[in-house]
DNA sequence: GCCAACGTTGGC
DNA sequence: GCCAACGTTGGC
């Protein structure tokens, strides 16, 4: 079982989205290095930490869950999506998604500031000066001293 | 294969 | 809205 991180603009999809949803498609990653762990490490029943970025404040929302491993995304076909990649053939796609499940929604935001504050997250992928991925792992350590500030 | 220019992310 | 940090593109 792994443990991940997966950032949404929350102005364009919140946890609230996912909450009233249950299951989304995480379409729109257009970065290497993400697309390889949706396609290459991310499992059903994986744990996801949903992060709202670009939000005051920015934060881990709550929790949800890989419901379905990585196939193509349909957007990079669709000329009229902003996503479209004219380059990507059908038969060889280069943009992978995967599905992912509502599991909770944190009574309170866990707020950078705070996550910043806690000890035993120095190492925290999130909190690195410069990082910018959408989608990052989460050691389980970090996820378990995470959970318990929630709760 | 280098690297300048450009585009994007995301906190502030 | 600014801009640092990064990723990507394309000329050479």
């Amino acid at each position: 079982m792994n443990y991940w991180l997966m950032k949404s603009e929350p102005a364009v999809y919140s946890i609230d989205h996912l909450k009233k949803e249950k299951v989304t498609y995480w379409d729109g990653v257009r970065n290497y290095q993400a697309r390889n762990f949706m396609r290459d490490k991310m499992k059903k029943g994986d744990k996801v930490f949903f992060y709202h970025s670009n939000a005051e404040p920015p934060g881990i929302a709550g929790i949800a869950e890989v419901e379905k491993e990585g196939y193509p995304d349909p957007s990079q076909f669709d000329k009229k999506s902003k996503y479209f990649d004219p380059k990507s053939k059908k038969e060889n796609p280069t943009w992978i998604l995967v599905d992912i499940k509502y599991v909770k929604k944190f009574k309170d935001l866990l707020s950078l500031d705070l996550l910043r504050s806690v000890s035993g997250l120095d190492e925290m992928l999130l909190l690195k000066k410069g990082q910018r991925l959408s989608i990052q792992p989460v050691s389980k350590e970090e996820w378990n001293v995470i959970q318990k500030i929630a709760e």
